[in-house]
DNA sequence: CAGAAATAATCAGCACACTGAGCATCTGCC
DNA sequence: GGCAGATGCTCAGTGTGCTGATTATTTCTG
């Protein structure tokens, strides 16, 4: 029994496109903020005063990252962490200034790396790649509900 | 300036992908031996013998991650490391029987569970899906070069 | 109203993955 | 032969991401 062509497992695959595309996060987006804390930012934009659970299911993270996370956002003063004042078990969450602006920065950079990450493919090409993503990301994410 | 479509961003989907995809692994495959732990007894199956750095450049990771990666699987007795004599800076990397035994046993596991978070796509599909992410991850690590 | 169940957050522990710094060793040039 | 640079590895520090256990609070039920 031999070795195997790692190039045909999906597996491999999405850690080399995550690996790459972190490290072109780096140099072309922001040192400081993550995509992951883009995707926070990003989703208290959307929808302000929500708790850490809800967010964790908007942004696909686990419950316990949400918290680390969450934690050096606030640390850094983007965003406010508020215990819910009806129900003591909730923090509500919430962009400050700074958070507001840095995530509008980030909105146009992200695109243009999007654009430069992307830049192998044509535009029929993108789309199918995005979509059929998202279609094993999301049957795979159900199969474990 | 309002939020933006995460589920456009292939650094979200990606990390999404990998998400789900390690989640399904644990499931699946191994509890024990991780998705690139088992890249990297692939890799000395096909090449024993290399040192740390030949072999993260075929598994495309970091050194200082196959460093820790490595020493976990040595640890656990799967693969041997020995300073070279001939060059003391390197270390030498060998599968034992063990580690021979778990790649086998991984092999099937890994192809079934493909079977699995592919089952969404058909086959054509699935190949496009394939190819457009490596096309992607290849210009990606091209632009750090 | 009291106890049980459900819910939200936190914490400890592990694995992965990077950068940047440092150490040992080897190679090439003088 | 000796020094400079290149090379391979390790170490410290940080961030992402999980599980499983614990704690606090709320809600449901008898």
């Amino acid at each position: 029994m031999g070795a195997v062509d790692l190039s045909t497992h999906p597996g491999h695959l999405a850690r080399r496109l995550q690996q790459a595309h972190s490290l072109l996060w780096g140099a072309m987006v922001s040192e400081e903020t993550t995509s992951p804390q883009f995707a926070v930012l990003n989703a208290l934009v959307e929808k302000p005063d929500i708790d850490q659970r809800t967010l964790s299911e908007h942004v696909h993270l686990d419950r316990s990252t949400i918290a680390d996370l969450v934690a050096r956002l606030a640390r850094r003063g983007l965003v406010e962490r508020v215990r819910d004042p009806r129900d003591g078990r909730r923090n509500v969450l919430k962009l400050t200034d700074d958070g507001v602006r840095v995530h509008r920065k980030l909105v146009t950079r992200t695109a243009r790396m999007n654009r430069v990450f992307l830049a192998p493919l044509d535009e029929g090409e993108r789309e199918t790649l995005l979509r059929l993503i998202a279609r094993v990301a999301d049957a795979a994410e159900e199969l474990r509900a």
